[in-house]
DNA sequence: GGCTAAGCGAGACGGTACGTCCCGTCTTAGG
DNA sequence: CCTAAGACGGGACGTACCGTCTCGCTTAGCC
């Protein structure tokens, strides 16, 4: 996808086989969730989909594009904002949209995605700048409509509660210490948004 | 460590050679730091602590085990709680230790460990039982101690604030899409505790 | 067997156990028959006779030494000659019966420690010292009461005799390209004999 | 040889690299001259080679396969009969050429080979198919034109000549009891040809 | 009865080579 | 120029046994 769209259209020879490439990222997909990132092979990749190895290496640098390209085809259109005039229920909406994705098969895929990521710088730059940035770009722009309307306190720093709203969810969907349950996301913008300090009464 | 003590201490033969075991572990630790989780090789560990391959199958399982003992072994002291009678303060330092430590090799070292926990449930689950649930517990009580105390309002969900506190630190660590800075740790906790809503009576 | 009778009995000390000592040559001569004795090795005869591997150490050098040992004890006495006054008998009964046992298992268990002889000198000569020398003579002896007789022709060079009757038979063994017949070992005797056969007085 | 022959020629995809192929033959002879096949191993050939292992099993199942199939191409041309029209003198050429090569180097080799083909029977197929069975075929064919001269009585059983005259020199070359020497060797003809010489007319 | 000495089990240890898996590159033929 | 096919050099894997070693316990004869 994002790969092969930077790619110049050849002017002459055998053109591209779009069935090969839309095999690759099928097989992909499935074997991602048959056997998992880690057990995922080129070789396994090629075999399933009835391609050449050299046809992967063409389009794709390494297993790790190539999967995260399979994974954003999938998911991408799942996770968009609504926009209405509550923006704080939109962001709700939202999260536990998300909450519920990475809940599934959906989030292991990611973690393993993740995974990879660690290994590979560029997977990782992939990973930023093509699902989790714009999704971000969404979130903050959510909560300055919150802003605008006030329903904020105007000197908050929108990055630090980003993280403290989506962090948290991430830190569950990797290390399953807790499940991710509609509550438990709820109590996390509350949290975030209200604090749990005592009001001091006076 | 941990998968050591677990083996039952056999009553006869040749008992097991304990400098090797730390030779070992010293050995992943150096090459970990030297050239990361995903680059280490059994045969490498097993070169540089002049031990024979075998030896180390002898006593784990796979390179994950083995690589985690080695972090385990090597952070864990690093990580404690002080008891002072400011349970407030020791949480907020011991948190700026954690971004400190996770803003650096060691959080790098972490990060892989967490991508082979995807991939391989033994390591998750030694990941979860001897690293993040211990602390977790500590963290605990150190928060329910500022309940005593009256810092905190006594109907919070524990779970929930120590996600909210640790999640986001480890999102950025893993993401790397922002750096972990002590501004940033202060600027979670408060928020964790004391909430970005704007108060509503004056 | 022979190795240990050379061993200088101690004079103080937990004696040997004989027990030990069986089990172990009686294991190997099962694993011989069963997994032939390519695949035999000193853990699994270890494991099979109850035994520590250094016990089996302690008294065999190695497998071959072993092995011939648990088939020089097994075989050896099946092969007599018999010694009537019809020598050139003696010898055709014995060679059938040398043939009818290395038709079966005996062969097949003989053809293993030949294939171990070639690796360890060490072997071949036990298996020249032990095994065949010794059967060799006790031929050339009857081969010479032949002569004594007048049976045979006195300028016959005995060696090539013998290696021209059991050779073939071997070689049989070893190829297995044609079965050892009854049939298949007259005709050889009648061979190697009708040449050396004293000219009937005219 | 005959194991890459048996292989179907693939009608695509990069062709097999004939070079690697005979420098695995070339770098096997020589190993197994310098060493023996007891200490051949498939990775001390891949380095002297030059290759990767893979390449290695690619072709040949074990390493069995690959030495026979490297002392075959090497000694197989050494082993031609003659064919004037005294077929007895080609025999006894032949046979003293056998003997000769047998005395040396090449004999430890081919022993260890016969060791092999003990564990293993397609070793032990592919010696009889690749080497003995060609070889018998050919000195067969020198018996009968001597039948058909009239220098040999026609009811003999070729079969038993032949492994009269040929076992009794693999009996020594395995054994080594005796040295393989020329004047054995003349000894061996005579034994075996005597009995079944026409009997010349008087 | 205690002492000395070997036999013995158990099993950890340093090693070697195994045969396998998959990598990423390459070399062809054919479309 | 793209693709399928598949051979290639390479690196590490986890395994099987090797032969050696260090233990603690057992079983004797000797003082």
């Amino acid at each position: 996808m994002s790969s092969t769209k930077a790619r110049a259209i050849a002017a002459t020879g055998r053109p591209r086989d779009d069935a090969a490439q839309h095999a690759i990222l099928q097989a992909t997909a499935e074997l991602l969730e048959e056997v998992g990132f880690d057990k995922l092979t080129i070789e396994g990749i090629a075999a399933r989909a009835g391609v050449a190895k050299t046809t992967i290496y063409r389009w794709w640098q390494n297993k790790g594009t190539l999967a995260l390209d399979a994974f954003l085809t999938a998911v991408s259109p799942k996770l968009a904002f609504a926009e209405t005039d509550a923006p704080l229920a939109d962001l709700r909406a939202q999260v536990h949209r998300v909450g519920k994705l990475y809940r599934g098969k959906t989030g292991r895929v990611l973690c393993e995605i993740i995974a990879l990521a660690q290994a590979d710088p560029t997977t990782r730059e992939q990973l930023l700048e093509g699902y989790v940035l714009p999704r971000r770009l969404a979130a903050k722009a959510c909560l300055e409509r919150a802003v605008v309307q006030g329903a904020l306190r105007p000197d908050i720093d929108i990055d630090t509660v980003l993280d403290a709203i989506y962090g948290p969810i991430w830190y569950r969907m990797i290390l399953q210490h807790q499940p991710i349950e509609a509550h438990f996301i709820d109590g996390l913008l509350d949290l975030a948004l209200q604090g749990i300090a005592r009001p001091a009464k006076r």
